[in-house]
DNA sequence: TGTACATCAGTGAACGCGCGTTCACTGATGTAC
DNA sequence: TGTACATCAGTGAACGCGCGTTCACTGATGTAC
């Protein structure tokens, strides 16, 4: 009778350089996942792409769908350290926090990044056809968008005015990439960014 | 030098037996795309389940992307259709065009009927990978969409706030849709419609 | 410091399977006289 | 109305291919004395 913590290292040792082969192969699929959909990440096209054979694998994850599970995490964290860096810079130009986070979120070069941008806007959609493990590890980095936003939310708004500004994010972002990243999806976004911008914080900065 | 366009039946004249097995398959691949996603669409299991075998696939469809453009074209009508008919039931019992139209859209049966409702929630996501012949069908139908949203938008509102609606409605019902057809789900669902219904035409109706 | 051995990360061939597509065919329907 | 033939919708075996997974292996790294 043991007891299975999944995904946790414990009672194994792991080496640094087996430690640096297996966030290399996450980073990777973290990147694929985003740009090819849940379907589009394939164990032998990842490990090549990480500059390793594909019978590896199985030595750093039980299965692809564990994989998966680890991309969603990582994807998750670097999305949304992209969008805080790139929210910063917007403040520290003189914005508030709400405005910096929707510009940066709608912005033109959140358009084009699908690879390092939002993973909830790319693989949103895909979400409820995944096997358990990998909603509950995706249905996570929702609520922690959703909380994000609700940091920045201005004060005169509702607290959970956060959930709609999330959905109107993730929607706006991915109906401008399914126009493409041409002058009518651009148009799209900056014409979004543009009206919410407006309805909220009226009058001001 | 012939003239060939696509999905066109020009010069060709099919029988009606042969026109309503092309419509069942159709139908069938319609409801599964959008349970299953682009991805999830096969030509031997779609012929299944509209009760043939296979083999007879090429005698109507010149390949698999070809069968997914109609699908995709039939989806969005059917969809469209019964968005309609709940949206015209709630404008019967009282509802403005608009509250009608957000309370249809962001309805617990919305939430659950993946295969019969919004073929854009279901699959907007997945629309920039696929071929050229598939995404403008699939634009088509995001514009239709929006300039339905239009058509129904509170006569205080600028026309432009169309495309920002169609994106908060989208974004909602797969975020609903991702954290499940559960109590949390239809509670992230029932929020957001209380909201949005809210904050347009407040005080009225 | 040097030798002998154990451990371990990564290799590459092989597997079974399901996919999209092709094609020779069959049996039912339609047409000509 | 009946017969002979042509057309045509749908069948089912077969194809080449790429997938996830397994496994015996190799060569490099680490450890003991």
């Amino acid at each position: 009778m043991t007891t299975v913590i999944y995904g946790s290292d414990l009672m194994k040792t792991v080496s640094p350089r087996k430690e640096a082969t297996h966030a290399r192969i996450v980073d990777t699929a973290a990147r694929v996942i985003r740009r090819a959909g849940y379907e589009g990440i394939g164990v032998a096209d990842i490990m090549k792409a990480a500059g390793l054979t594909h019978g590896g694998f199985y030595a750093h994850f039980a299965s692809r769908d564990a994989l998966i599970v680890e991309a969603i995490e990582q994807a998750g964290r670097e999305g949304m350290q992209t969008l805080m860096a790139s929210t910063e810079r917007r403040e520290a130009r003189g914005s508030s926090p709400f405005k910096a986070l929707v510009s940066a979120y709608l912005s033109d070069t959140h358009l084009s990044s699908v690879e390092t941008g939002c993973p909830i806007a790319a693989l949103v959609g895909e979400m409820p056809r995944q096997s358990e493990a990998v909603q509950i590890a995706a249905r996570r980095r929702v609520m922690a968008f959703i909380e994000m936003v609700r940091t920045r939310l201005p004060a005169d708004r509702a607290a959970d005015e956060a959930e709609t500004i999330a959905s109107t994010l993730i929607g706006t972002l991915q109906i401008a990439r399914a126009l493409g990243d041409t002058a009518q999806g651009r148009a799209f976004l900056s014409g979004r960014r543009r009206h919410l911008l407006a309805s909220f914080e009226p009058g001001e900065d």
